[in-house]
DNA sequence: AATCCTATCGTTAGACC
DNA sequence: AGGTCTAACGATAGGAT
């Protein structure tokens, strides 16, 4: 078991990659630390696995602080500037994409309920004809019953919709 | 000299410091290189040393790519997008403070040169004035004369000036 | 996928330039 | 400040669990 020199391109084994994905993740977040610690920086490294996945690691529990950005100059302010806005305007594109995205997905999940609903409505309202030519009659008004799947149709999604990306979200959608 | 084991807090002695602070900087960066090379991972990573100076590295040319991104979960996205908005929010306001601070610099400069210049305008006259009664007659419109200090006085700073934060810069300020 | 093990490689403290 | 050198420390590939 000699330990072979690495080459520095991609590793062409997925499972291997991973594996060394994962323990240099921790080294490099370690090193990040060890820096932040013995020379009093501030540190912030996000990265991005190849399959998408984020992680991220921040010297002063994920915030950039007053204090750190006190000292830049106007270059360094600027650059700064470009690199967060170009990030956060991808990011906020990307949410909103995914959001309408999962709307469209509800959205056709609510109508194939609706179309089931009204199946069983019919169904149901022949089973009710059938009792109904065997015993008594019954208010047609009550056509829903326990056990019957009744959807109230939602609000079309309107223009305003779409602007609105900075919803309070509640637990995550999976992706 | 032997080497001695490191103890994970902050370095005392400031040379040695900000020794330390050089290499393993390097060192990180370098390592981010590596894992973004051998993983195909797409990596930034921030550095504020404790005196305020920026250091940045990105595993593609400074850019959160589209593909990056792509692969969130709406709470990943969310958890990013809080990230970068207080980051910019931070930076944004810093950079306007910073703006209004060289503002008020320069304005005190204009005023004092603008002083100077009067001064200078008055002695001027008075040596002109000798001039005259030894020589003879000189225009009193042409008073500016080669050597002489001159200042057109700037336009005063306007409150629409404080809300632009995005003027294109020139080299940068020192600090 | 995370953790352990260990031989080995790569990083870096300390010294000098 | 920056680069070089070298011994030793720390990270990690490969393997096993």
């Amino acid at each position: 078991m000699v330990r072979e020199r690495i080459m520095m391109k991609k590793i062409d084994n997925a499972t291997a990659r991973q594996l060394t994905f994962s323990k240099r993740r921790r080294g490099l977040f370690k090193k990040a630390e060890e820096l932040s610690v013995l020379c009093n920086a501030e540190i912030a490294v996000v990265v991005f696995s190849a399959t998408g996945k984020l992680f991220e690691y921040s010297s002063s529990s994920r915030k950039m602080r007053e204090d750190d950005i006190q000292g830049l100059n106007l270059e360094e302010l600027h650059k700064l500037e470009k690199i967060l806005e170009v990030g956060l305007s991808r990011v906020l594109q990307t949410k909103e994409e995914r959001i309408m995205g999962e709307f469209a997905t509800l959205k056709k999940e609510i109508d194939q309920l609706t179309e089931a609903n009204m199946q069983l409505k019919k169904k149901m309202a022949l089973v009710s004809q059938r009792k109904h030519s065997r015993v008594f009659s019954q208010s047609k008004d009550s056509i829903a019953e326990e056990g019957s799947v009744n959807i109230t149709p939602p609000a079309p999604p309107s223009e305003a919709t779409r602007a609105d990306t900075s919803l309070k979200l509640g637990p995550p959608f999976s992706s």
